[in-house]
DNA sequence: CGGAAATTTGAAATCGCTCAATGATAGTGG
DNA sequence: CCACTATCATTGAGCGATTTCAAATTTCCG
């Protein structure tokens, strides 16, 4: 499972081994979650990020109507709770979906990351708007699609990233998800989900069995799902291009 | 108009004459655009961002019924197209809702700021992170809630922003969008949007006549969006840590 | 002033929600 | 290993919110 856990990072360009392993030294301790526990809730104060290397994480924003909408599901190798780095208070909940280990890093220690690898930091920089690009995606699902296309189009979404964490992965894999949770992913009620489900099932786009998920027919899925399909930079070369010319440390304005 | 200018820069730091100046110079052209022109559509190859000097702008994403969702409303201080940066086709298109100035950006001259400003470097990468909650607000909100709601959070979110532009603006301001614009925004159709803000009328939480909106009762709007409120952090101590310690440039990998 | 775009309104159809009940599955303690 | 319990999945029926289609008004702009 933890075959390529920084799958991640190298997205947009390869990290070199010293920025790696400076990346794994941030880390301050290690925490071990079971299902249904929480890392930190909405509302907490903002002293650390996470990086997640092992199990499923909902990250979830509550409504005072007593709804709460999931707005990204992690996987391993991703970092939770960068976007609230710019909050005093936490925005979202973190919680485990399956056994979970995350790893913390102080804000200092994630501050300094940035100033001593400025090209991991830039590689970080990219990995935030990719993950706009993708919150974006889901709005537009969300907002103009019907309930089947808004699920054809998450299970596509999931099964793409689970390819990047893991290679070996089918078309056939597991997702630790109860229909509660696809819900409030896609902004639906649960009894609605159960239906449009099995009518994907009977229209023979996907299996199941148990927690177990087949994407029997891509094509035909991505057709109903109805989202442009993006391809991401790899590499850039205006990255390489002025980029090195200066040195200069984050340094506070006099 | 224009006395704001950079206040997006500043929002979590404040930034030097020297950083100001040198962000002003990287603009390459000035683009004047009239309502309802595009600045760059959809599936355009990414050559550069936008910063917006003047007028409104929607970023909208396609779907394939023929719907598009806008995933933004971008206001005078605002980059474009900063998202798009990790891919190789445009993912969203902008379209001037107001007659528009913008200055195009070469994606060199970017990645040459990230170098040379490492400080406004990484207010550019918090303002990425806030984006990301009000996108993750706006998920929730199209996800979770009803279309009267969907409004007033709008409204709301709308109201705010154009605060931080232009602080003379009080309970009343022009809004430069259409009922179908709306209904692109929230997930609805301009006919149920027509509905829910008459609705919004009647209860007496707002008032209306042509362009201009006039929000009647904040704590009721606030109450019947059902978003929770965000306090954005404002010169974060950790960001003036461990930083300054060590000086770097962005870097390719031997 | 004329024409196009935008708003408003009505009526019927559809989609998704709520309430309610039944079955299936998995985990727990004895 | 089984009984017990909680959680999860499934199904039905009726209701409510939103969409669709269609048409009338109003506003905006040249």
């Amino acid at each position: 499972v933890n075959e390529n856990l920084f799958s991640r990072l190298s997205t947009f360009t390869n990290p070199t081994s010293l920025e790696l392993s400076t990346f794994e030294d941030v880390a301050e301790k290690t925490l071990t979650l079971r299902r249904k526990e929480i890392i930190r809730a909405e509302g907490a104060s903002v002293n650390e990020v996470y990086f997640l290397t092992e199990g499923w994480v909902a990250c979830s924003m509550n409504v005072l109507n007593g709804r709460r909408q999931i707005v990204t599901v992690s996987l391993p190798g991703e970092l939770l709770g960068v976007p609230s780095l710019c909050l005093e208070r936490a925005a979202v909940t973190f919680e485990a979906l399956t056994p979970v280990v995350v790893q913390a890093i102080s804000l200092d220690a994630f501050a300094g990351l940035f100033t001593k690898l400025p090209r991991l930091a830039f590689s970080m920089f990219l990995v935030s708007q990719q993950e706009r690009v993708l919150l974006m995606e889901r709005l537009a699902s969300v907002g103009q699609t019907k309930a089947i296309q808004r699920l054809a189009a998450f299970l596509l979404h999931i099964h793409e990233r689970l390819q990047q964490v893991d290679a070996s992965v089918g078309q056939s894999f597991e997702l630790p998800l109860t229909q509660s949770d696809l819900a409030e992913i896609v902004g639906l009620t649960f009894v609605h989900v159960n239906r449009s489900l099995r009518e994907l099932d009977r229209r023979g786009l996907i299996e199941r069995s148990g927690k177990r998920v087949t994407l029997l027919d891509f094509e035909g899925l991505r057709e109903l799902a109805g989202l442009p399909s993006h391809q991401f930079v790899r590499d850039p070369e205006w990255l390489n291009g002025e980029a090195p010319r200066r040195q200069a440390g984050i340094r506070a304005p006099r």
